[in-house]
DNA sequence: ACCTGAACACCGTTCAAGT
DNA sequence: ACCTGAACACCGTTCAAGT
C-alpha cells in the first residue's frame, strides 16, 4: 500500500523524476493533448526512454494524478487530529479545489477508465479512507450530517473541480463558491430532505467487478 | 438564435442525419475515441463526407452536445408554466441526469475549450436563460434559496453528472443521491452559511474575452 | 541495465477524380 | 453540389543498435 516502487539505478530514477516534471508542468501549461515529443525533449531524454518508465502516455498522466492524490491524502493526514473537526475537512477540500485551480486538467482526468489503472485506484482507496476518517470526525462534531459518506463527499469535491474548469475563466470564484455549496448540502441542518440510496461504503471500491460482470452477461 | 442552418440538397441532409445517429449510438456505446472511419462506416458514407458536413471530428461531437443541450432547453420551456415551480426545476434537473445516464459521455466534453464552439456557446446561452427562468420561479415560490444564480445550478449538475460518470457502475444510484445533495444545497433553509463570490449575471458568458485578454498580455 | 532515435502503425484530415 | 476513398500528416509506440 506505500510508495516504494523497484529501486531503479541512480541515473533512471533520475530521468523518472525530470520527466514527471516536465510533463507536470508541460501539461498544466498547455493540456493534455501535448505529444510525448516534447515532454521527453523538456526532460532531456530520448522518447523511448518515456516508454520505458511509463508504459503509455496515459500511465505517465496517472502517476502525475497520484502523486496530487498522495498530497491530499498526506494533507488530510496531518488534518486528523485538528481541534476543529468540521474546520479540517472543509479545510482540505478547500485547498484540493485550490490545487486544482492551480494546475490545469489532472484531477479531472478520472473517469471510469482511470479506475482500470491499478495505482490509481489504490490511492483512490487510500484517499476516501483518509476523507473517511475526517468525515466521521466532523459528524461527531455535529458540523456535517450523518446520512452521507466519504464516496458522496469526494464526489461533491470532484463535480466542484470539474465544474470550475468550465467557468473558471469567467469567475475565478466560482470554486470556493461552489464548495460554499457543498458545504451547505453536507451541513447538519435540519429541515434537510431524506436522500435517495444507500450511505456508500468503503468496500464499493473494490475491483471492476461490474466489468467483467457485463462480459459474462454479453455471452 | 434558432435552429436553422443553411438549407442542403435532400441527399445532403440525410447523410447528415444519418453521421448524427451514427455517431451518437456509437460514441454511446463505446466512448468518444473510436475512429471516424467507423462512424462513416456505420453510416453508410465515406469519409470525406464526415469532414464536408462536420470540420472536425470534435465539431461533431459539439453537434451532439448540442442536441442534447436542446432537448433540456425545450423541456425546461415546456415547464416554465407548471404549477409547482419548485418541482418543475428539480424535474428537469433530474431528467437531464437520467439522459447523461443513459448514454455515456457527452454531456462532459464541456470543458474550456468546448465553450469556443459558437454553437455551443448559444446553446449553453439559451439553457442557462432557461434556467434562470425556472429558478426565478422556484425563489419566488420559496424553494430555492435566494443567493443562487443559474449558473451556480448549472455548475453543481454539471458536477453530478461528472461525478456519475465515474461511479455509476460501482453504485447506479449515485446519480440521483448526488441530486439530492445538490437539492439540500440550494434548499432555501434557514441555518445555511452565505456563501462567497458573487451571484453569477447572465452577462457573464459573453465570447472568451479572458482568452484575448491572455494573448494581449503576454506581447 | 538502461538509453537513443529512426521506423512503424494508427487515425484524423485533405483532395483529386468521379457523379 | 455533393460524394468517394486513396493519400497525407501527425503522434503514440516499438525495437535494433549503442553505451
Amino acid at each position: 500500500m506505500e510508495e516504494d516502487r523497484k529501486p531503479l539505478r541512480a541515473d533512471a530514477e533520475r530521468n523518472r523524476r525530470r520527466l514527471l516534471d516536465a510533463a507536470t508542468s508541460i501539461f498544466c501549461e498547455r493540456g493534455l493533448e501535448v505529444g510525448v515529443g516534447e515532454i521527453a525533449d523538456r526532460a532531456g531524454v530520448g522518447r523511448g526512454t518515456l516508454f520505458r518508465n511509463f508504459p503509455s502516455k496515459e500511465h505517465l498522466i496517472a502517476a502525475i494524478v497520484v502523486e496530487r492524490m498522495r498530497q491530499m491524502i498526506d494533507r488530510g493526514r496531518g488534518l486528523l487530529d485538528a481541534p476543529d473537526a468540521g474546520a479540517a475537512l472543509f479545510g482540505l477540500l478547500d485547498e484540493s479545489v485550490g490545487l486544482q485551480q492551480a494546475d490545469r486538467a489532472l484531477f479531472d482526468a478520472l473517469d471510469d477508465e482511470w479506475l482500470a489503472n491499478e495505482e490509481i485506484r489504490a490511492a483512490h482507496v487510500e484517499l476516501i479512507s483518509v476523507l473517511d476518517a475526517l468525515l466521521v470526525r466532523a459528524q461527531a462534531a455535529g458540523a456535517v450530517r450523518d446520512d452521507v459518506g466519504a464516496v458522496d463527499v469526494l464526489m461533491m469535491v470532484k463535480g466542484a473541480c470539474e465544474a470550475m474548469r468550465s467557468f473558471q475563466h469567467v469567475d475565478p470564484g466560482i470554486g470556493a463558491r461552489q464548495l460554499d455549496l457543498v458545504r451547505a448540502a453536507l451541513s447538519a441542518n435540519p429541515g434537510h430532505l431524506p436522500l435517495r440510496g444507500r450511505r456508500p461504503a468503503l468496500a464499493d471500491l473494490e475491483p471492476a467487478a461490474a466489468a467483467s460482470a457485463e462480459v459474462a452477461a454479453s455471452a
